[in-house]
DNA sequence: CCAAAAAAGACTTTATATATCTTTTTATGA
DNA sequence: TCATAAAAAGATATATAAAGTCTTTTTTGG
């Protein structure tokens, strides 16, 4: 339970190496993915979805690449985080409490909802520009 | 990302109910699995594991079955969830910084080990006792 | 038009989750 | 002591999701 996964340790990797980097910098995929150490099909299919969103831009074609969509102070790790992973959803009756029929006088289900709240305070406090600082 | 497992979710509906029960009442599997609506040969696995490390205690042969190992209060919800689903590990490199060589350097890492304590500390303040208890 | 680079889609492999079934062990009490 | 009840143990099955690769297509700059 609780862990991420291999594709949101990535996508991590990858938007934080480009938030290091001026905001009109355009980066080559292969050398994201090669300096993040992350395989660069796999950083490709995860920075394709970010760009849907607007989370990068992307450019094709010769002298394209990526670069970060917005300010890095203005990304958190929790949008990050629930682009990639969807909504920190601890269980799954706090997305859906209908879908339980213990819901209505189930001691635990109110826990599940306090954990979300908590975990999504840590990573909603947290920005791509204090990540991409240097220590 | 995030999300309890059947398994898990299963371990918390069955020994809540035993924690609701007298702590000197035996219950029978297939009652327990039939009231809170578990594949009884699932919850038979879950309790195995739990019998073992006296989570709850077993008793085989007739007029056999299951109670609760301690006093609802000293059982924590943490203490469930990590017995069936192991650490809560939001990254692997919660538990094994040395494995990422990145650790050193990483300001995500620090992040990671909060949302533990967070969770941690959401579910280790809940007792058995308070979510047996009637609302 | 050519080459570079991302987008899109199909596909493979591996691991984990979610069970179920069968056999064995233990305990009770008739 | 035998029949029965019940959990323990182990094997097996299926489904889903994670993790990664490959191929083809589209876009763009020069
Ligand atoms: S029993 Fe409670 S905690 Fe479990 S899924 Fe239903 S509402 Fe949620
Ligand atoms: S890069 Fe940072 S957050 Fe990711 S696994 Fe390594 S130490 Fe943990």
């Amino acid at each position: 339970m609780m862990e991420l996964t291999r594709k949101g340790e990535y996508a991590i990797r990858g938007i934080v190496y480009l938030a290091g980097k001026p905001l009109d910098k355009v980066c080559l995929l292969s050398d994201i993915a090669a300096a993040v150490d992350v395989p660069p099909t796999f950083l490709a299919k995860i920075f394709q979805q970010f760009s849907k969103i607007g989370l990068v831009k992307s450019f094709r074609g010769t002298g394209g690449g990526f670069m970060l969509g917005r300010e890095p102070e203005n990304i958190t790790l929790l949008e990050v985080v629930e682009a990639v992973e969807g909504p920190i959803m601890p269980n799954r009756c706090v997305a859906a409490p209908t879908d339980c029929e213990r819901s209505g006088f189930c001691n635990v289900h109110p826990v599940w909802r306090r954990v979300q709240g908590e975990v999504r305070s840590v990573l909603g406090g947290v920005t791509l520009k204090e990540l991409s600082a240097a220590k």
